[in-house]
DNA sequence: ATTAGCACTCTATCTTGGTGAGTGCTAAAT
DNA sequence: ATTTAGCACTCACCAAGATAGAGTGCTAAT
């Protein structure tokens, strides 16, 4: 209903008002509209307006003689039918490019992606790593050490390396545990590790049968290593936080706190970015849009990022909901498509 | 000279007054003093000492009519001679032995104890990783990636793994490498890494010498992996930095994202804490003792830990000048204690 | 040596009044 | 039928007193 009732002039209007607002983050008055937005109505015209805006709920008064402030649903208007965003100057995103390449593993590359948005836009970039799910196993090793622990090597995803420490029924050799991974190995090597999983669970049942302990105590092995998966890294990066300590909007230090330990916990933040996995190019949260109280005063701005066609993941800045959509807007958009494309390289 | 010309009076009204303003945060006055110190002197005696101790530097007036805060020097007299430690409850400490306990892998270990170390104080925990010099190589091993590149894996110290990517000559294969590894492993296993490029210099002229192409591409890899060497890891784990938030004496917002900046750039952290890396027992830099512009109105309280009488390492708390010490020091000496003969336990 | 008394200083807080920006409404102008 | 000028009104913001409270230093009495 409420969409079709404007007017040409009152979006043209509505537009000139929110960018204004955006520009000088002071409440913006009939008067200053009148003069600056060179569309030519005086004041009072413009007041009129400004009423119908506040009747359909996109603007609002802070208090009776300030001017109008742009409310989350006229928020959500600008960015969905009245925003022109600025195309990106090619030079800079080379540079971005370059700067991206300059990473070899992947871990140093999303961290890298993180730390530049934070730069280019001066607000917190975030990038959530690939899923966890799909993620091939290489090879497998394994290393004893005191108390019947043992040291377990991943690789994974080509280059990535993870380890962890599980603690063995009894005390193994260097040898046996050398055995135990050549076996693994041979039976799990390239595959993803949902499905090392499952072979895993067939397989227990053949070497039971086949009573060679040895393989057996292998299958358990890597059961605990396995089991032990979720959860294991948090997959999130987060760069540039304390770029939100020089917004006035943040001034809170109450609530900039409560913000600071949900980026800590990462577990919001993760939950929140998952909305965008599945959505199709840049989208945006304007404050309590995002449904977490921490991001009252703030907008994400995510997108995710493929590679091979794939979504993997998803990237994108927090900041003030008060920010210059239409230039972070696009940077998201090229950032995800540079670092899709610099994950490639890596494959 | 200042010392020994302090009374009895002098100290022991200077240990009360610190104390109260440690307690309440306020400029603290004489009649304050005099109604609650039980000292049984009227507020005029305790103007009199006052002035003395002002006279000394050792506290000193916001303005004119307000109490008395003690300055920097007051600070360190009343922490090198005034200062009675309460001695903390054993449950609490067996409780945090438990904790610690929990982690299995050193860095795990690690970050477990700065979290604690923060959550106990409701400041800032660090805890600076053991030297990167006195580091036994366990085990090294490559795998072929693309474009002529080797992921490295090390294994040091019996429990941790490390990893990063080389750029080789040429394009080995998964066989040449694991040849590679063999021969470097036979070398230098069990070897300090400090050691090990001291090895691998005199063992350069060796295979020169007898010509064998691939050992000697095998050095030159070994020769990459160790020279990346320096500077890692950057060793400092931070925790609840976010608690500094909750101190008015951190209200500006300006010094606090610059205190954020630093802890995030950790080098100025970590240089701080080398200083204790050879000290005895629990140090304190009060504010600008520092020496760094971002610890203005902070302290550090730090104490070195040791691993078989060594010390390996540096962990304390940071906080506002104002705080607790009686109760912060002996928390991060019996935490160096925890952490010390937790990391034993795992050797 | 200690303390009561006093004049003094300075901050913090509240009040007051003025200014400017902005609004809504109405009546005149286009 | 729009648009605009005019006007009365509201409210935040600021600066200027006024007041109260806390604390000091000094002096004279104990």
């Amino acid at each position: 209903m409420s969409g079709t009732e404007l007017t040409e002039r009152a979006q043209l209007l509505m537009k000139n008002l929110v960018e204004h607002y955006i520009r000088d983050g002071q409440p913006v008055g009939s008067r200053t509209l009148s003069r600056e937005s060179s569309m030519g109505l005086s004041a009072a015209s413009i007041r009129n307006v400004m009423a119908d805006l506040e009747d359909l709920g996109l603007i609002h008064s802070p208090h009776t003689s300030a001017g109008r402030i742009p409310t989350v649903k006229g928020y959500r208007l600008f960015i969905d039918s009245l925003l022109t965003v600025r195309p990106l100057e090619q030079e800079l995103i080379s540079g971005w490019k370059q700067k991206l390449h300059d990473s070899h593993e992947p871990g140093k590359l999303l961290a890298s992606a993180s730390r530049q948005l934070s730069e280019v836009t001066s607000m917190a970039g975030v990038v959530m790593l690939p899923r966890r799910e799909q993620v091939a196993l290489r090879k497998i090793e394994f290393l004893p050490l005191s108390q019947n622990q043992v040291l377990v090597i991943l690789v994974v995803n080509e280059r990535e390396v993870q380890n962890r420490i599980i603690q063995a029924q009894r005390s193994y050799s260097a040898a046996e545990l050398q055995q135990i991974a050549n076996y693994l190995n041979q039976l799990c090597a390239g595959q993803d590790l949902r499905r090392v999983r499952k072979s895993l669970l067939s397989e227990l049942d053949d070497t039971r049968s086949s009573m060679n302990q040895l393989m057996a105590d292998a299958i358990t092995m890597a059961h605990q290593v396995f089991d032990e998966d979720e959860g294991h890294e948090d997959g999130l990066f987060l760069a540039g936080q304390t770029n939100l300590m020089s917004y006035e909007e943040m001034g809170n230090m109450d609530k900039l706190r409560k913000l600071f330990d949900a980026f800590n916990r990462k577990r919001d933040i993760l939950q929140l970015l998952d909305q965008s996995l599945h959505a199709e190019g840049v989208q945006i949260f304007i404050g309590e849009e995002s449904g977490y109280e921490v991001l009252d005063e703030c907008s994400v701005v995510a997108s995710p990022y493929k590679v091979d066609g794939q979504v993997v993941g998803v990237l994108g800045v927090i900041g003030p909901t008060r920010m210059a959509y239409d230039r972070v807007i696009p940077i998201v958009d090229v950032t995800a498509q540079l670092l899709g494309s610099s994950l490639n390289q890596m494959k």
